[in-house]
DNA sequence: ATGAAAGCGCTAACAA
DNA sequence: TTGTTAGCGCTTTCAT
């Protein structure tokens, strides 16, 4: 196997030192025809410089990390590539890890990142304070994207306008004649929680606590949440779902209870998602600009980050397809 | 900000030189105490070692890039999660770029992991053969996971068996007294159109190009092409589409149209996805094991690959739901 | 078994 | 404007 051409051949080959090619090569000051020179040796050899040395010599790689709990799922699928084409478009390389939104696991994977020399992460955090400690301890830049995590305030974060997504939904469920109505949350859903209750009470509707229901982050799980709330409660007429995999159990379970949709109960997500649409009836959701969240906390990390953590919060959409209708 | 602690700290703490660190924790021979000291110094230092270092020493990165599609499509996610979570059990970092099916931004993007020292790379590839002749002429170890590309032979391929997961729907659909099937294929369906038109073939019917048809690789694409297949052959009973974009557009278009499925029409789709079970009625698919695909294909990478460019074929599974039925 | 020393490819002072 | 040089942190001969 032939050996990487190096910086070194181009020198010699455009009879110039290294550091001349190198000035030309990142646009630094040189003469109209050495750098016509370098830049034909490079050509000609088709030099591609090397990262390894480069990021040695700058101590840490370019490139962005981004870690979200789950490449399968929609969400953060749209998050990851609007991160992937901000970094795309700043040529930078990305290196993901899935952490399952374990603690355990993000603390390896940023022990991982910190040993590969990435300097700026985008991270879907799974809501522990602790994996963080040692990343901005050492100096790591990170921005959360769609949740941030209590007690780590000097990390700016990117997210859905969670309440006001949520205040909508539910105004426009009890617009539509609904008391009863559900909830069904799940980890990370904090923000979302507490607006289904404030929005109740601002309505003066009195939060029965009993329809708030929380299922942990797999299907079976979820699935037994929304069967349980479902059984329990009969006289429940609507339900939020927190996010798609709560969705996606609501859908099924009151199916398999023969609820019919929406004249026995009204269904609203949040989180769009392609299947949206192919439900019958199709899904009414409100959709947070996933994409949006991961292209602008990619945006921010690499532009350094605040040093004040603040939050940026996108819109959601309220989309009315066919899944809610009047009280029955 | 204090500066990472590297091993000439390591070594003085433990009061011996850098080689010696550098031996005992890569598992190198050295007497039980000196290895004791020396683990005792770095735990006390919380010394990780620099990547950037040794991928300079060493010439590469020993991490995986993975070039996919898309993130967002679940098959291209599910793929990604078996290599992230191969990756992760070997400890090696993952540079993920999305390609769009564009031949020419994978062709950036295998430039990049070039650069970046990567020298394993996990590939849904685009299907063009020019992109990757830099690559293999650099001495990159690469997999093919999902798709191969024509004239690239020495590259293996970690496939899903898609000629027999093909010919075992078309089977059940003409078992099922279906005469006129038609085939929503798209990018790099190759392999699946081959398979439908030679199982129709050895089963005696006899193939009616009309009733082929193609989408390019969005849903606006699928679903025009989907929903002219529909409208100017109403007398096809039953569709075979070879991807989950195709499948939905083919679920909406269906719908749009006013064709019960599937009582007008059966509908069978490669690939399963979330929404397959959600969809009134579920749909029935063929399930091809896009995380494993994606798993044994990391798996391939990181033992160094075959240098013959063989190919692995994984079997798909038939999931009967509830959108075929006997011909109307 | 261990240490000294030579780089890996690159950039950034510093000189010229 | 340009070249020389000194490392960045690590691994790996080569002596000892």
């Amino acid at each position: 196997m032939r050996t990487r051409t190096t910086i070194k051949d181009v020198a010699e080959a455009a009879g110039v030192g290294v550091a001349t090619v190198s000035r030309v090569l990142s646009g630094g000051s040189a003469s109209p025809q050495t750098r016509e020179r370098v830049l034909a040796a490079a050509a000609q050899l088709d030099y591609r410089p090397s990262a390894l040395g480069r990021n040695l010599r700058r101590r840490s790689t370019g490139g962005i990390g981004l870690l979200i709990p789950d490449v399968t799922d929609s969400f953060y699928g749209r998050v990851a590539d609007g991160v992937l084409a901000c970094a795309r478009a700043a040529g930078e390389p990305v290196i993901v890890g899935a952490t399952g939104d374990d603690p355990e696991d993000e603390s390896e994977l940023i022990g991982m990142l910190l040993e590969q020399g990435v300097e700026r992460v985008v991270a879907v955090p799974s809501g522990e304070a602790e994996p963080w400690r040692p990343a901005t301890r050492a100096g790591l830049t990170v921005v959360f994207a769609g949740r941030r995590v209590a007690g780590v305030d000097d990390v700016p974060a990117v997210l859905a306008d969670e309440r006001s997504g949520v205040r909508t939904a539910v105004e426009y469920l009890i617009g539509l004649g609904h008391r009863r109505v559900a909830y069904l949350g799940g980890h990370g859903h904090g923000q979302r929680t507490a607006a289904f209750r404030d929005t109740l009470t601002a309505l003066g509707v009195t939060v029965d606590e009993e329809l708030i229901a929380f299922g942990r982050a797999t299907r079976d799980s979820a699935y037994a949440a929304a069967s349980g709330l479902f059984q329990h409660r009969p006289d429940l007429t609507a339900l939020v779902a927190a996010g798609n995999l709560l969705g996606e159990a609501a859908v099924l379970a009151a199916r398999e209870l023969d609820l019919r949709v929406p004249k026995d109960i009204s269904l609203i997500m949040f989180d769009d998602v392609p299947w949206a649409e192919l439900c019958a009836p199709p899904l009414t959701v409100i959709a947070p600009p996933a994409r949006d969240i991961g292209y602008r906390a990619a945006e921010l990390v690499l532009r350094g980050a605040s040093p004040r953590g603040r939050a940026v919060r996108l819109p959601t959409e309220l989309i009315v397809r066919g899944s809610c209708g009047p009280r029955r």
